[in-house]
DNA sequence: GCTAATTACGGGACCCGTAATAATT
DNA sequence: AATTATTACGGGTCCCGTAATTAGC
């Protein structure tokens, strides 16, 4: 999956042409088109609803059209991160709660479930 | 940027070999080399430290490395909800705080400077 | 000298732009 | 007829695989 791809995508999506768009992306519309059909094999789903008054989004493109901003911000993340290495903070966050209060009864849990990658949770511990 | 270059990316710090990683990606080793040349030239950056007994990551490459497993991770996401629209949770969040409790004095301002996309605050507001 | 990486090079796939075609109002 | 999108096609670029070369231990 190419992020230009999903610009170009993005891009169509908010203008709501792709003769449109393809000026603003200074690139010939057929080559475009080309590219938003390529997309739609890479899913193996129709993403756009042509008209002759341009298109618009089905299901599965409002999907990856959401997706596709995630993505893009994330691309740009990488980008400053690497060419500046050192400059963004990394490393561990560790959460403390205290026991037995109404917040590790609720956040425990809750973080145990959680989707986010490298969470760890551990047991009630005491601190000195 | 194309996410099949970062996971290849990936698979070559991970066994910390072009070689080992061209075996187990399925192709050839100038092949993968050659990609990794062009992510160096995408991003203008040294990534990999060569030696004759393998390749380890410079801190431009430790910073692309992390934000390759989340863009990833983000594709892999992308694709199953494009293939599958309708079953993911879609749509806004709303948080409400009731007026002048600790709450509000504290998550406001925190939410104002958050990081994250799509983040809308409005003032107190009466809800009947 | 051995191991692992890189360059050299030829074939195939992909991308783009121009030109021509189809479809809908 | 006008607007918008698609197919057709030729040229250039990028990607891959095989073969030959370089670099460090």
């Amino acid at each position: 999956m190419d992020t230009r791809r999903l610009a170009a995508f993005i891009k169509v999506v908010d203008v709501g042409s792709v003769t449109r768009a393809a000026s603003l992306l200074h690139i010939a519309q057929p080559a475009l088109s080309q590219q938003m059909v390529a997309l739609e094999g890479e899913f193996r789903q129709k993403l756009l609803i042509r008209s002759p008054r341009g298109v618009s989004l089905t299901p599965a493109g409002r999907a990856l059209y959401h997706h596709a901003h995630i993505m893009l911000r994330q691309e740009a993340e990488a980008r400053r991160s690497v060419s500046q290495p050192g400059l963004v903070v990394s490393g561990e966050v560790c959460v403390g709660l205290a026991p037995s209060s109404s917040a590790t009864s609720l956040a425990l849990p809750l973080l145990r479930k959680v989707r986010v990658s490298g969470v760890r949770t551990y047991g009630t511990k005491k601190v000195h």
